[in-house]
DNA sequence: TGTTTTATCATGCGCTTGCATCGTAACGCG
DNA sequence: CGCGTTACGATGCAAGCGCATGATAAAACA
């Protein structure tokens, strides 16, 4: 019986099934939700129908995977970009970043938007959701404190709020810019104000 | 020739086209975007399929009459709700609307996401939301320049930033509170806690 | 080697979709 | 009254859907 599972016999299973996702985020991004099905998958990743099926066993594995994979790859470059603009980590990147100022962030929020509003109706989405919500509230209410400990942050401050409050402002401002309610300068400067409340000496 | 167009012959045309509308906002803020197909929203709104098609010549356009008819329905009650509060009217009876904290937004929030979700997708229902946000913007940086003027609110405020900042926190913190990210005091306070910075004295 | 497992494709099935097409009552009007 | 427009229901249809099935080739293992 001893079977040795794991060992890949020729394929790299996982590295198939996340070019998979990686196709379906594409696809949400530029149609939304709806448009998902296994064949048009199938066509942006550019194989077979029948390959879809061999690596989910059902549309909504398929979904939930691909959302997963999305969440935790934006947590780490969220966490990529504050760390790696210096040793002292600065808000203003984390911040500029979660505005979806740059590029990349920018092309991912129809993508975001449409796993928001899935999540609304399907409570296995919600569930991932909030895991990596809940993640980012963390980290930047850590981070908050931390100011506030080495005094570049005004102790009266509460964390926790502060935290939710620069989240739930990013998200609106993406969504305001999306859209197009404000331009991306509009939102950058709202962002700022908020910024300059928080950490006044930056 | 002399047509009298628009008198009813026999039913009332809009009413019914509302009708449908309702039910149709009902279907979404429930099941989302995709569960809507005429034949769902025949059964929802208690009609034929026959008739649904009769008073709307594609879904697209069902789609959008009822989401033009849920923005209009919006933006009067948040007027009502700011309007209504007193004489002077309140910027907290505003925002705590915005901030979903009744329980009609709250029901509606999921039905606001997924209009969003296909705005992010569709340009046709992107620029019916541009519409209804702008008029929002408007209203609110009017209203904090009158404060303004009326000494309520610091005069180095950027009416037009604040405005921007304020309705893309109460979208931020809706969803936040529809994801489970935060309950309703902490949204609640996080809301309070901008006012007090743009209303000190209120 | 032969056998079993894995990877992949092609095809088909039952169902739902949006929409077109009929038939037919009911009312407005000359 | 008759006639045409309007309102509505029943039905059909081609397309697309998720998924099941079976065939085939190759690799893994005995």
């Amino acid at each position: 019986m001893g079977k040795d599972v794991g060992v890949p016999k020729q394929v790299d299973h996982q590295e198939r099934r996340q070019r998979i996702a990686d196709a379906v985020c594409r696809l949400v991004a530029r149609q939304g939700l709806e448009a998902v099905t296994l064949r048009h998958i199938a066509a942006e990743a550019g194989v077979s129908m029948g390959q879809v099926q061999h690596y989910f066993a059902t549309k909504d594995e398929m979904l939930l995977f691909a959302f997963h994979a999305f969440i935790e790859r934006s947590e780490r470059r969220l966490i990529a970009a504050v760390t790696a603009a210096g040793p002292e980590p600065s808000p203003r990147s984390l911040l500029r970043h979660l505005t979806s100022l740059d590029e990349e962030s920018r092309a991912e929020a129809p993508l975001w938007l449409a796993f928001l509003a899935g999540a609304a109706v399907q409570p296995r989405l919600a569930a991932l959701q909030r895991e990596g919500g809940t993640g980012m509230i963390d980290f930047l209410a850590a981070y908050i404190r931390q100011a506030q400990a080495a005094g570049r942050a005004p102790a009266c401050l509460d964390p926790e709020r502060e935290a939710v409050t620069l989240l739930a402002l990013a998200d609106g401002l993406m969504i305001a810019q999306l859209i197009g309610h404000v331009d991306a300068a509009t939102a950058l400067s709202a962002m700022d104000s908020q910024l300059d409340r928080i950490f006044p000496t930056d």
